[in-house]
RNA sequence: GGUCCGGUAGCUCAGUUGGUUAGAGCAGGGGACUCAUAAUCCCUUGGUCGGGGGUUCGAGUCCCUCCCGGACUACCA
């Protein structure tokens, strides 16, 4: 049989940001079917890179008076360092901002223009002309033009859900500058993907390529059931002048959007793997015999089943065998948060924790499907501590040393037929391995750990070593508990490789193919036993998440420090820009403007989840002397209504009533944070009472 | 609102094509052991498998319906 031939990838990490321990997720996914398909003889080439273009780092990189060259060299290290420290086995890790990158995104290109496949269109966009850019989507904030909410994003309204474009936002605002942008026309080109729509349908729903979610995703989101399909949008690949990315060549003062070079990224590294290793490119990229595996999260999604195989074909290379998508990671039930100390970057946790737990409970907590999965930290813990070291090191930790003067026994012992029985399961879990449901993988592995140590129990090692005449037998006894073990490294050598090299050194054996725990180990030495992983110790995963609350972060956004040296020297609070950054202050009014704005103390006198809103509780508010007002106040996920009856609460009370569609709205409740479960509502200091106004 | 995925012991989840008294790990209770990283082993408590209908000799498993949770998406089917 011939060597099955795989190119792997992750995700591209944006240069913006420092890896968290949700990037982790993918990266420690993909690392274990990349070793899991070496481990068993594969030819597996795993790539990654940086994605490095868009307005974002021009930003940045603006702001912190920097080329982005400087910006992208220097978090190209940390990024490579983060992921080498979590033992993920990349063959390469490039950048999207590499010659090769170039090179390549010139050749698809040509050909997709050969194709017949691009157009220009005239595009109407908001441009800051104090900053000199086009404004993306997020970069604009503005009034509502529907509901008249104030400082809405630029793609829709967070109040009234309705979404827009930036330029039909009402009294718009650029976050960059805080000037008005102002409406700018300008050609950009199309890639027409619904030339792709009969081959989108066969490859998304019959090639096997997607996991049946994924495949009923598109179709209901894009593809529209077969009998009667939906036209797919053109796909705006192109972006005007200044922005930081590769200039198109037949367009001059137009790049390439950073979509179009992100995935093209993957090819780069490929190429730049190969140029060091005397490979031929063509053999990973246009070949039958190798197949290509992506590892997505689910919110690319679209980007690598739609557009990917659509240049990917007209540009005549391999299309993907898999995308694997995965879903995303919840701290502890809620989404990672600064706040919280749950946004926890894979530097932080690397300075407390070792690698290896946080790879097996990812490896035990993971399907092949889509959904979300939380890291507990309390489950963390006893998990982490049960499994592998209660069960699994303990095996070679309570049997090792016996023997450490004379070796496994130079026959396999008679075992009650155990070793055959986890040599039989092996199949099974490579099965569970293959197909990503590394949670079935695990289960079936600690099942086998939960026999071995029975064994171990009836055959009592340590009785037996009292006695000189049954030296042989006490050999045996650790031959088995020893093999079982290796066994067990074997298993997971995919998701703890650093204990799999420590068993080969423990019995002088390297553990290098799967098929090695099909056969047992006889006649080696056993080396001196040393530790192979300690416990978690609860304390370290506490002080990670502290350090993490404490660590709010320069990075992330991209737009984040224009309030630096801002601090007085008297400040002992020292609190982060971030929040004012995200959300620039308004243009100056006059106190005549202020006064416009009626706000008065209320009391929340009932408050009940609205049937069928996501966002909305209603509210009954009193403001005294027999004056209510019903509210919908955008605060469901924050706040619970029984908490609220009774509160006093700051309100908007001459604010224009709002049709909603549960019902008449007719005021507002201050609140401030970025939306979603950050919510905090305002309450006056104690003595207010309802009714009086706010100056 | 639409689409999809779930709802099995206190917690995390297994339950293959419907087939005997529904399982594991953790946690809880009791005991044993002391080789081992306060590890291990044995025994044990605990579930009208979200509710209600139906198909069947037989349903956690199939069908219908409702309730709840989540993800995606949105007023456009």
């Amino acid at each position: 049989m011939s060597q099955r031939r795989l190119l792997v990838t992750s995700a591209l990490p944006y240069v913006n940001a420092d890896i968290h321990l949700g990037y982790m997720v993918e990266a420690i996914q993909t690392d274990i079917w990349v070793r899991f398909q070496r481990l068993r003889g594969a030819l597996c080439v795993y790539v990654c890179a940086d994605d490095t273009h868009g307005t974002a780092t021009m930003i940045r990189a603006r702001r912190e008076g920097r080329t982005e060259e400087e910006l992208i060299a220097e978090v190209h290290v940390a990024h490579e360092a983060d992921l080498r420290d979590f033992d993920i086995s990349l063959d390469n890790f490039g950048s999207t901002h590499s010659a090769e990158c170039r090179s390549l995104c010139g050749e698809i290109w040509s050909r997709i223009r050969e194709v017949g496949l691009v157009k220009s269109d005239r595009v109407r966009q908001l441009y800051d002309a104090e900053e000199g850019i086009f404004l993306a989507d997020r970069f604009v904030r503005g009034t509502c033009p529907k509901c008249g909410a104030q400082d809405q994003p630029g793609d829709n309204c967070s109040k009234c859900g309705c979404t827009y474009s930036p330029a039909e936002l009402v009294d718009p605002r650029s976050t960059l500058s805080g000037t008005v942008p102002e409406p700018r026309d300008a050609d950009h080109l199309f890639i027409e993907l619904e030339q792709f729509h009969e081959f989108l349908e066969n490859w998304t729903q019959g090639s096997g390529a997607l996991q049946d979610e994924t495949a009923n995703y598109l179709r209901g989101h894009f593809l529209g059931p077969p009998d009667q399909p939906e036209p797919l949008r053109d796909w705006d690949v192109s972006r005007p002048a200044p922005y930081f990315g590769f200039e198109i060549p037949d367009a001059p003062g137009n790049y390439w959007y950073v979509w179009f070079d992100a995935p093209i990224g993957y090819m780069a590294s490929t190429q730049q793997w190969c140029d060091k290793h005397g490979e031929n490119f063509d053999d990973w990229w246009r070949s039958d015999d190798c197949e290509i595996h992506h590892f997505i999260g689910k919110d690319i999604t679209y980007f690598h089943t739609l557009f990917w195989p659509g240049m990917l074909s007209a540009a005549g290379f391999t299309l993907p065998a898999k995308v694997h998508v995965h879903g995303f990671l919840t701290i502890d039930g809620e989404k990672m948060s600064k706040s919280k100390g749950t946004y926890v970057k894979a530097r932080a946790y690397l300075n407390h924790l070792n690698p290896a737990y946080l790879r097996y409970y990812y490896a035990s907590k993971l399907s092949n499907r889509i959904d979300d999965f939380d890291l507990s930290l309390n489950e963390f813990v006893t998990k982490v501590n049960t499994d592998l070291v209660g069960k699994f090191v303990n095996l070679a930790s309570r049997s090792a040393k016996f023997v450490a003067e004379i070796g496994l026994s130079a026959v396999y012992p008679e075992d009650g037929g155990l070793f055959a029985a986890a040599a039989a399961t092996g199949d099974e879990i490579a099965e569970a391995y293959e197909s990503c449901d590394t949670g079935r993988a695990m289960r079936l592995i600690m099942a086998l750990a939960d026999r071995a140590n029975p064994f171990v129990e009836e055959n009592k090692p340590w009785e037996l070593r009292k006695d000189s005449e049954r030296l042989s037998e006490l050999q045996d006894v650790c031959t088995i508990a020893l093999n079982l073990f290796r066994q067990l490294a074997i298993y997971l050598a995919p998701v703890l490789p650093r204990v799999a090299e420590q068993t080969g050194e423990l019995l002088n054996s390297p553990i290098t193919h799967w098929d090695q725990a099909k056969v047992p180990l006889t006649g080696t030495p056993v080396a001196k036993f040393r530790h192979m992983l300690k416990r978690v110790e609860e304390k370290d995963v506490r002080t990670m998440i502290e350090e993490s609350r404490e660590d709010t972060g320069d990075q992330g956004r991209g737009e984040g420090d224009d309030c630096r040296g801002e601090t007085g020297d008297a400040d002992p609070w020292n609190d982060s820009g971030d929040a004012l950054a995200a959300e620039p202050l308004a243009p100056e009014c006059n106190f005549d403007e202020f006064l416009k704005v009626d706000l008065r103390v209320a009391r929340v006198v009932a408050a009940e989840h609205v049937s069928g809103a996501r966002k909305l509780l209603k509210l009954r508010l009193s403001l005294g002397g027999g004056q209510y007002r019903q509210v919908f106040a955008g605060i469901k996920a924050a706040y619970e209504p029984d908490e609220l009856v009774g509160r006093l609460v700051v309100c908007v009370a001459n604010l224009t009533p709002r049709q909603m569609k549960f019902g008449l709205s007719e005021g507002m409740v201050v609140a401030s944070g970025p939306g979603g479960s950050e919510v905090f509502v305002l309450s006056p200091d104690e003595g207010a009472v309802p009714g009086q106004r706010v100056h």
